[in-house]
DNA sequence: TGCCAGGCCCTCTTTAGGGCCTT
């Protein structure tokens, strides 16, 4: 896939984005023809508490989110980072929920839509042992690219993962135009139904 | 006060339930 697109991941302090439970770190790996060509990263205060629990899945403790730049500072520069790119995540329906609730305390809209690798691997990679980002990481032999749970590793990870989904389709369907809106489609499709659908679209383009 | 996610996907399904995935 020639296109440019952000890989977004968030750590944060729980689940569902309020008051109380906010994003602690952002990573974007910004991947194009297949190589991740700029990243961002960035620790963030947003003057919440981080449960034992996640200090130890993350390794992000509250002693470092208090010498952290404001959030609204980080989710700025972010915005401004990213731009109009095209976005995707692992399970972004997660990471889509932080951004949107981090940007809408800067008065910020997104743009753009999600692609999602945990949908995409689920319909192109059903072999796979299990769908999370560090088992497809693994089974894929794709590269290390640090510690886990860490918001750019994590992103770099998704990236190379994207990169993977787009390499898949053109050597097994053999489509010319793979981008972010036919992968946005295509996690629309439900996974008994992508083989044919992909079939059908192969069927309709030129032979290459 | 007490509770606390939610969308996707499969199946022993659709008048439902439970596992997966993210922190």
């Amino acid at each position: 896939m020639r296109q440019r697109v952000a890989v977004i991941d968030f750590e944060t302090n729980g689940i569902t984005p309020g008051r109380d439970c906010r994003a602690t770190e952002i990573g974007v790996a910004m991947v194009e023809d297949g190589r991740v060509v700029d990243r961002f990263q960035s620790l963030m205060n947003a003057g919440v508490w981080v449960p034992p629990m996640i200090e130890r899945l993350t390794g992000i403790s509250n002693a470092m989110l208090k010498a952290a730049p404001p959030a609204c500072e980080v989710m700025a520069e972010a915005a401004r980072f990213v731009g109009d790119t095209p976005l995707a995540a692992h399970n972004a329906s997660f990471d889509r929920k932080f951004w949107d609730h981090e940007l809408s305390l800067l008065g910020i809209a997104r743009r753009q839509d999600f692609a999602c690798t945990l949908l995409l691997s689920r319909r192109l990679l059903p072999q796979a042992p299990d769908h999370k980002l560090g088992t497809l990481t693994r089974w894929a032999k794709l590269p290390d690219t640090g510690r886990a749970h860490r918001a750019l590793a994590d992103a770099e990870m998704a990236a190379n993962l994207l990169t993977l989904l787009g390499d898949t389709l053109s050597s097994q369907y053999r489509l010319p135009d793979i981008d972010h809106a036919l992968l946005c489609k295509l996690q629309t499709v439900t996974a008994a139904k992508i083989k044919p659908y992909l079939l059908e679209l192969q069927a309709q383009c030129p032979a290459v």
